[in-house]
DNA sequence: ACCGATCTGTCAACCGGTTGCCAACTATTG
DNA sequence: CAATAGTTGGCAACCGGTTGACAGATCGGT
C-alpha cells in the first residue's frame, strides 16, 4: 500500500540549475485531491476518504482513487490537513544543550520511534535557561501534536499549564499529572557508593547540576541516603555549569572537601574535573576515585576510562516517544512515572585508595 | 513591538491534571484574526495587513489592533499561514547521523541563526543510507521553506532534483549550481603531512570514509598530493563504517600496510583505531602517528590526546543556515562554493617515529 | 473650491484538505 | 415485491489566514 503522507518517486527534474520555482499562482504546483477526483471521476471528498478513512468508501472506488493518486504521484499538504484537524504528525523535542552528548541518545531514541510510527520530529534546545525553554516550548506547541520535554528546568506549574493544551511527556523529571520516564538512581548509586566504600573511602562529595535540575536533587538524595547506610560522610558542591568546564572549575573545591571520591552529577563535569586534578597532579584514581553519571559518548575516551552509573538514555527518549504517541491515539498516560534501571559501570577512574 | 510569531504570556491554568483539551469544535481555541477584528471594529483583512505587512494600515488602525491583539494574546496559526503562502518559518536539517558528534556543532550552528532569525530547525537523519535520506528529504521539503543538506550521500542529481523545488544549501560537498559550504581540507591536511614528515615519517595510510561521501573523496585528494610534495607514499584503507567501532575494525589492515602514520576520514575512525592499536601493545605516537579530522567533542579526551585536522563545522552549520536563509529572503546562492578553513591542532597522538 | 494622486479599509476569492449531513443506491429480509 | 436497514458518494461549510481589486476617504496643489 502506498504511502502519501512520504512518497518517494523520481522527478523528471533535467538538472535545471536555476532558482527554485516560486509558488506563484497557476505554477505546476503538485497535484492535490481535486485533480485526483476529477481523474478519478469522482467528488473531492471521496478522495479524502479514501486516502484517509480507510473502510469509508467502497474497494472498488479506493482502487480507483488509489491508482489516480498513484498517477499523479500525489501527497498530501501537510497544511491543509493541519488546518481544520490540528494534527500535524510531527513531535517536538526540548533539550537543555544540543551539544551535551547525554542527549544524543535521548534524541536519537525519540527520533527512531517517532520515525516508525510516522511522525516527524521536531527539535529546540532552551540553552539550560527555564525562560528559553518555556519560549521554545510555547512555540512548538501550536505547531506540534505532542512535546517531549528532556530534563526540564522550568516550574513544573508551567509543564503543567502546557499539558493542559497539548499532550507532554517529560524525561528525567517527576510530575503529578505528567507522564514521565525516570531513570531510577537508586540502584546505580548503591552500587556506586557500595565499591567505593570496599574500596576504602571514607569521605565523598557530590558535585550538583543545575539547580533547577530536578534530576540534580533527586542524585543527591540517593547519594546522601546510600552514604548514610554504608557509613560514608557526603558533602555537596555546586557547579557552575554542568559541563567539562564547569568540572574544571569545580576541582578546587573538591580538594578543599578533602573528599577521597567524587561523585558528579553527570559524566561531562567528572570528565573536566579528572582533567583538572590530573592537571593538579593527582592521581586518579589513587589519591580521588570519580563517578560520573550517564555513560555519555566519550567516558571510555579518557585516561583512564570513567567509571559512571549508566541511564538507558536511548529508551528514555523512545519511551517518551511511545507514551506520547500512544495518548495522541486516545490513550491515558500512566498513572505513575515509567522507571528505568541504572547501574553501574566500573572503569578506571575509581578504585582502591592507596593513603 | 510584541512579537506574534512567539509571544509568551502567563496562561491562567491553575494546574488541573486531566488530558489536554480536545480541539473540538467550540472549544475555547486560540484567538484569530476575526477576534481581533471584532474587538478592534475593523475587518479580518485589515488585521491580516497590520500584523504582517507594515505600512499598509495607518498607524492609528495599527495601534488599536495591535492592542486588541495583545489583550487577546493573540498568536498566528502557523498553517493558515503557510497555506495560501507556502511559507513556513522552518529549515529542514538532514544529516548522516545523529549521534555521530560531528554533527553536534552543525546542528547547533544552524538552529543558532535559524532561530535568530525566526526561523524553527526541523532535524533528521539518513542513517548513512542513500535511500532513507532521500526518504527524508523529500518528506521534509513539503513542511520546510528550506533545506540544509549535511555530508549528503546521495546522488548530485538528486540533490539538484530537490534544489529546483525549494533552496537547498550543502555542507560538505561541492555541488555545481547549489551554494554549497566546504572547509578547504588542503590547508590543514598539508600542515598535518609536512608535520608528520618532519617527524620522520615515510609511509602514510589514509582511512577513507563511506564511499559515497564526497568530502572522504577529497581528503583522499588532499592527502594524496601532501604526501607527493613530501615525497612521502601514500595508501588508502577502506572502512567499513565511519565510526569507533569501524576504527578499531580497521586497525589489521593499517598494521599490515606497514604505513608509521595514519590520517583517517575522521575523529572517530582515529579513535577506535588508536584504541585498538594500543590493546595490540603499539605505542602511539612513538611507533605510529595517528591524525584525525573534524576536531570532535572528545577528540582531547584520549590518551594520548588526538592530533586532527579542525573543521569550524559550528562555523558550516551557521553559514549554511545563512545562506539558505538570505536565499528564502530572494537572494541567489553565492555563484560557488564558500570556503572555510580548516587548520592542523597538534596533540599527543603524532610525533616522532621512533625506530 | 476643484481635481487628481495617494492612502486606507473592505469585499470576496482562495489555499487544500476534512467532515456533518443527506440522498441515492444496494443488500437484506419478511 | 415491498419495506427496511446499511452503504456509499456528493454537497457545502469550515479551518484561519492572505491578497488582488476596488471604492471611499484624505490630502496637496492651484
Amino acid at each position: 500500500m502506498p504511502d502519501y503522507d512520504g512518497a518517494v518517486t523520481e522527478a523528471t527534474n533535467s538538472g535545471a540549475v536555476t532558482s527554485p520555482a516560486k509558488r506563484g499562482r497557476g505554477e505546476k504546483s503538485s497535484p492535490t485531491i481535486y485533480d485526483i477526483a476529477r481523474l478519478a471521476g469522482v467528488n473531492p471528498s471521496t478522495v479524502s476518504r479514501a486516502l484517509s478513512k480507510p473502510g469509508r468508501v467502497s474497494a472498488k472506488t479506493q482502487k480507483i482513487i488509489e491508482d489516480a493518486a498513484e498517477q499523479l504521484n500525489y501527497r498530501v499538504n501537510p497544511f491543509a490537513r493541519a488546518l481544520p484537524t490540528g494534527r500535524t504528525q510531527t513531535i517536538g523535542l526540548i533539550v537543555a544543550d544540543i551539544t551535551n552528548p547525554t542527549f544524543f541518545d535521548i534524541i536519537r531514541g525519540a527520533e527512531t520511534t517517532g520515525s516508525a510510527r510516522d511522525y516527524t520530529l521536531v527539535l529546540a534546545e532552551s540553552a539550560e535557561s527555564p525562560e528559553t525553554e518555556l519560549v521554545a516550548a510555547r512555540r512548538m506547541l501550536s505547531t506540534v501534536d505532542g512535546l517531549i520535554l528532556a530534563s526540564p528546568r522550568m516550574d513544573d506549574e508551567k509543564i503543567l499549564a502546557l499539558a493542559a493544551d497539548k499532550p507532554v511527556a517529560v524525561i528525567n523529571r517527576e510530575i503529578e499529572g505528567v507522564p514521565c520516564v525516570v531513570p531510577d538512581v537508586n540502584k546505580g548509586i548503591n552500587q556506586a557508593v557500595r565499591s567505593l566504600a570496599s574500596n576504602g573511602h571514607q569521605e565523598l562529595a557530590y558535585v550538583a547540576g543545575p539547580p533547577q535540575s530536578w534530576m540534580s536533587s533527586r542524585r543527591w538524595e540517593g547519594v546522601q541516603a546510600a552514604c548514610d547506610w554504608y557509613k560514608l560522610g557526603a558533602v555537596r558542591l555546586e557547579s557552575s555549569k554542568p559541563t567539562v568546564d564547569g568540572g574544571r572549575q569545580v576541582a578546587r573545591d573538591v580538594l578543599a572537601s578533602g573528599a577521597t571520591a567524587v561523585i558528579t552529577y553527570n559524566d561531562l563535569l567528572a570528565i573536566g574535573l579528572m582533567q583538572e586534578l590530573q592537571a593538579a597532579g593527582m592521581h586518579v584514581p589513587d589519591q580521588i576515585s570519580i563517578v560520573g553519571f550517564d555513560d555519555i559518548f566519550g567516558a571510555d575516551f579518557t585516561t583512564p576510562p570513567l567509571t559512571t552509573v549508566r541511564s538507558p538514555l536511548g529508551e528514555c527518549g523512545s519511551l517518551a516517544a511511545t507514551l506520547l504517541l500512544d495518548m495522541l491515539l486516545g490513550q491515558d498516560g500512566p498513572a505513575e512515572a515509567v522507571r528505568v534501571d541504572t547501574e553501574l559501570v566500573v572503569r578506571g577512574s575509581s578504585g582502591r585508595l592507596i593513603a
